[in-house]
Parts: structure tokens; C-alpha cells; sequence
DNA sequence: TTGTACGCGTTATCAA
DNA sequence: TTGATAACGCGTACAA
């Protein structure tokens, strides 16, 4: 391990000097500058980021709080995204980032938390998809010891920031679209996210503000973004609702499984555009969201506060659309 | 920030008896250690990981390389569960983790990457699908200088180990299985990874023992694991041949869509067992492989080598089969 | 059994 | 403009 000493030896100073010429402080002359530059060169020397943080009080290091525990393999595809997207903003940003399921936190106090994290030397951490179970992390947001970015939330203070599509808007318009290419739709069943997130409430919002406006029967049910209980849900009222709108791809192409498999059509529609909708049900409306690029702005949004900036809401562009196969398959 | 000297005060005690404490030492009086222990939990005492790097003089941080540039979608699932696998035992060993994605490292030589590698503190690595074309990893690995466990490969030296499936046999178990299925398999399409990559060239090899055996027409593609390419490749060779093997899902399912359109029907057999297969193509013959648990071997590996034992060869096992829309959404 | 002192690689503060 | 030297938080010989 080449450390700051080789270098300082190698190039024939003191290693605050080499420090400085690193850290491009403005007294140095240019030929240490020079010469403490080559033997850089040399050595392939590049600082210990652990002695670093060490050293400066501030360890700035990232800590991505991510929640998988709905069991589902499709949401592989939006997680990967969001980390892909935290991961390269991370590389040019040269901040690193720790990775935890917000499952892990469970049982844990939000004082315990607070020190894990911590002990990680994290002092800011994106959140996503926080839910109002999680009181740990709720609590450790108010407490502002963290800067923080929520990802579809929408909690802001002077140390969070949260990015989020307008779910309202989306899923309004989205149900509207679906509703408009419909000649009948008196009898519509919502089937609804988890109970307790942001996301789901804004999004039945929307749904409660349709019924009011071109009044119709409206049932709701929960069904966990899960794609199983989405079926049984479908199956429930399959012969007494007219159109159904679901708060995930997954579970409307659950409910139009069951559709089929009973040999009944009725508009589906969905939200999030994965990828898996371009395969089996091109022609279902959805919202597409750039979860890479969420991911992305929100590491943007994290690197403001640390720059001493507030927190504040950001909205980000979505679409409504269909996903086509062969759309996916050039990509 | 509380630091192991607020706990010594607290406690009463020279830092270096909390430390004792904290590490399992066997010197301690019961005395002291439940005084310690009480300060530690009144408190939320975590010890600064950074520090602890930083004074040990091995680091054990884990740097995940991963191969995300063939640019599709399903190759998420993959690599979602690589990342959980990982992720989950680096917290039970309580082990960082840093993610690099292999293509960041392109532009730069071997030293310059074991370079920026050490200054994150990294002295081991778990590298994912290895190609031949990245001539920088392979020095590193070569160079002995970082504890390696490669995922999918079978290089193995003393600081190096190999954790895989049985790449060549599981090949040709589906593909005789596929082709036992079919009353005239005279002329066969095989539609390989990528050039250059171990796992392809293992397949290939079994393809071609079958080929020996069976007495078969055989005709031999690259389709890159991309689904276009596959659907092209198909689409080339629709008339000419009476069944098709790729070595992905995702390019059979390419090769499947392409036969539908049409209006052909030729079996065809994948490799991986991507949920994708359950919904569009559940009679299809599949190698099904357990990523996450491939992570967690490889993660359970990586900390032999870095106990002191020698790199060696993993196999894990595999499942050939179909896979079924019920199951999938039944997990 | 406990405490002192030093080192890990870096930055920051001063004195030179 | 440069170079000693003291932190940063922790582990660990070694002394007490």
C-alpha cells in the first residue's frame, strides 16, 4: 500500500506538502508542485479515502436506504435502477456509498440506527420509498442529524430534501386515459398499493377526485403491490366492475391474467413501466417514471445539502403511455 | 459523534479496556465488562468502522465488481439478487461493501485500478461474469495482490477462488433434454453468449460434445445474450433448422417470439431461469440457478480467503426445468 | 487485570 | 513557501 510517506520520500518533501499539492492549495510553488505531481505519477498513488474521512471531520459518506421487502422479482427492475443510478452519481461525485434494506432496521430503535449509521462515518442517506411504518427512520429524518433525500415522499425540512414524480397527477391521468377509451365505465375497482406509504395515498387521491368528477362506482381494495393478492382481488369482483385500475404493473397484469384466464376483457390499467408490461400487455396504459434518473437527481439533491443548501421538493417529468415489445427490445 | 473515549469515561475505564471489552478479549474481569457494557448501551455506542479500518491493518472492505454492460433490462434480476446475496452477508460478517461496475474500470490499467481499489481500502474482491476482454481485472487477479472470488469463471490461485454452476454440464442437460422432447432434431441452432467469456465458451464446449454424440447438424451464433440479436439470428436461420438452443432466457425468448410471429412452432430452451420465462413461456426448458444463494457462497468464500485458506473451485447446483407462472407468483 | 503509548494515513495548524 | 506536529477514533503491544 503506497501511502502519502512514499510519495512525500520519492518526491523529497514533507508530506503536508504533498497534502497540499493534492488538495490544490493555492502556496505552493510550481516546481514541488511539479515534482510532488510526478512522483505521484509514479507511484499510481492515490489517497486512502478511509484515512481521509478519518482525518477531515466530515466522512460524507452516503448511506442508500432501500426497501425490498415486497417479495416480488419485479421490482428487481426498479431497485437496480435506483442503484445504478446512486452508484454513478457516487463515482463522479467520489463519494461512497453504503447500501442497507430498511428490513434491517426493523427491530432496532431509532437511536440505534442513528449510531449504526453513523459508525458507517454516513452522515447523509437516500431513502427510498419510505413508508409510515418505518417510525425509526421517520423519527431520525425529524431529528435532522442526517441530511437526507427521500425518494416518492414528499417530507421536506431545512436537512431533507425528497424527489418525487407528481403521483396525484399520474395516476389521474392515467386512470382518466383509461377511462376515456372505455364506452362503459360505471363500476371501477382501484386495487390500491400498501397502506401507510406516500405513494399509495397520493395515488388514491387521484382515484377519489376522478369518482367526483365523472361519478362512478368506485371499490377499493389493498392489495401490497403484491401480484398474488392482485389476482384474488380481480377474481372477487371480476363479474361486477366494469374497468380496473391498479397502483402497480405488476398487479395489473395480475388482474388481466385473471381476465383472460376467465375469457373476459376489460381495460386494465397500471403505473411504474416495467419492462415486463412490454411483454405481455402492450396495449395497458401506465406511467413510465425514469427511475434511473430519479435516482440520479436525487443524489444531486443530496450534494446540495451537503453544500449547506436547504432541503426542498422536487418534481420530476413522468409519461403516460404503453410499452411496446419491440420498444424494449432496441433499447 | 460518540467516540470509545466517551465510553471509557463513562465507564469509568482506559479506552483500551472498552476496546477489550467490545473485541471478546479474554482478560477482563466481569466487573469491568459489565460496567463497560452498560456505558456502551447507554450510549448507542457503534465503533467508527473508518477507524477501525484505519487501525487494523486489514481493511476487509469488499469491492463488488459487476458487469452491467450488456444493456438489458432482465439482466436486472440477476444481478438484483448478486447484490442481496452480497449484501446480506457482508452484514452478518459486518464487512463494507463497495460496488463498482467493471465498465468504469475500461479506460484504465491494471495498476491504476488496483490503485483506486486499495484507496478505498479494499483488499478483496467478488467479481461477476469476468471476460476475457477485461485484461486489467484479470492482472489484478493475477497479481495475487487482492483475495479474489470470481463468480461464474474457474481461474483459481492461492488468493483466488471460483464459485459457479457447472456450466458445461447443465448446458448439456437441457439441450439433450429439449432435444429428447422432439421427434426430428436433425438440424440444430445454437445461439451463444458472448465471445470471450468463460461461461460461453463452456457452453459451447457441451454443445459440441452433444453434437458429437447425437450426430446433429450444428450451427453456431453469437447472439451477445442480446434479444435482438437473437430475433435476427432466428429469423436467418427460421426455415433451416428444427430447434433452437441459446444459451440465455432472454435470447430464447427473443428466438420464441420470433417463431410465433410466424407463425412456426420449433422448441426452444433458455438458460438461467429469469422469472421472465414464467410469463411468457412456461413449457420452455430452463437451467434455473440461485443467484442470490451464488452470492452469499461466493461472499461465504471470499471470507475463507481472507481467514488465510487457499483459493479453490466452488460448483454449486442447478435445476433444469420449466418454470411455471403459478410459482412464481406464489413465492 | 488494567492502563500507557504508539501507529494506521490523512488533513490542519503553526512555526520557521 | 515549507515542514514538524497534533489531531481523527480505534486496536494493541507492552508496561505496570
Amino acid at each position: 500500500m503506497t501511502s502519502i510517506n512514499d510519495v512525500a520520500k520519492k518526491a523529497g518533501v514533507a508530506k503536508s506538502t504533498v497534502s497540499k499539492v493534492l488538495n490544490h492549495y493555492q502556496l505552493v510553488s510550481e516546481e514541488t508542485r511539479l515534482k510532488v505531481e510526478k512522483a505521484v505519477k509514479e507511484l499510481n498513488y492515490v489517497p486512502n479515502s478511509v484515512a481521509v474521512s478519518l482525518s477531515k471531520k466530515e466522512f460524507n459518506r452516503v448511506g442508500l436506504i432501500m426497501d425490498i421487502r415486497h417479495n416480488s422479482q419485479f421490482l428487481d427492475e426498479i431497485d437496480m435502477h435506483y442503484f445504478i443510478g446512486a452508484f454513478e452519481k457516487a463515482k463522479d461525485y467520489r463519494i461512497d456509498v453504503i447500501t442497507f434494506f430498511s428490513s434491517q432496521f426493523d427491530d432496532m430503535t431509532s437511536k440505534q440506527v442513528s449510531a449504526t449509521l453513523k459508525s458507517h462515518s454516513i452522515n447523509c442517506l437516500i431513502i427510498y420509498n419510505l413508508s409510515t411504518e418505518n417510525k425509526n427512520i421517520i423519527d431520525i429524518i425529524e431529528k435532522q442529524d442526517f441530511n437526507c433525500v427521500l425518494v416518492d415522499s414528499n417530507y421536506v425540512n431545512p436537512k431533507t430534501s425528497s424527489v418525487s414524480i407528481n403521483h396525484y397527477m399520474a395516476q389521474y391521468e392515467v386512470a382518466k386515459k383509461t377511462i376515456e377509451q372505455t364506452h362503459k365505465a360505471d363500476k371501477v375497482l382501484y386495487i390500491a398499493g400498501g397502506q401507510g406509504g406516500y405513494i399509495t395515498t397520493q395515488r388514491l387521491n387521484a382515484i377519489k377526485r376522478l369518482k367526483q368528477e365523472l361519478e362512478f362506482e368506485l371499490t377499493i381494495r389493498y392489495g401490497d403491490f403484491n401480484e398474488s393478492k392482485a389476482r384474488a382481488i380481480t377474481l372477487e369482483y371480476i363479474n361486477d366492475v366494469d374497468i380496473i385500475i391498479c397502483a402497480s404493473d405488476l398487479m395489473a397484469i395480475g388482474a388481466q391474467f385473471v381476465l383472460i384466464e376467465n375469457g373476459i376483457t376489460k381495460p386494465v390499467c397500471g403505473f411504474d413501466g416495467i419492462t415486463l408490461v412490454g411483454y405481455v400487455s402492450s396495449t395497458m396504459n401506465t406511467v413510465k417514471q425514469n427511475f434511473k434518473k430519479k435516482s440520479m437527481i436525487a443524489f444531486d439533491e443530496l450534494k446540495r445539502l451537503l453544500d449547506g443548501d436547504k432541503g426542498r421538493y422536487v418534481e420530476i417529468p413522468y409519461d403516460v403511455c404503453t410499452i411496446n415489445y419491440f420498444d424494449i427490445i432496441n433499447r
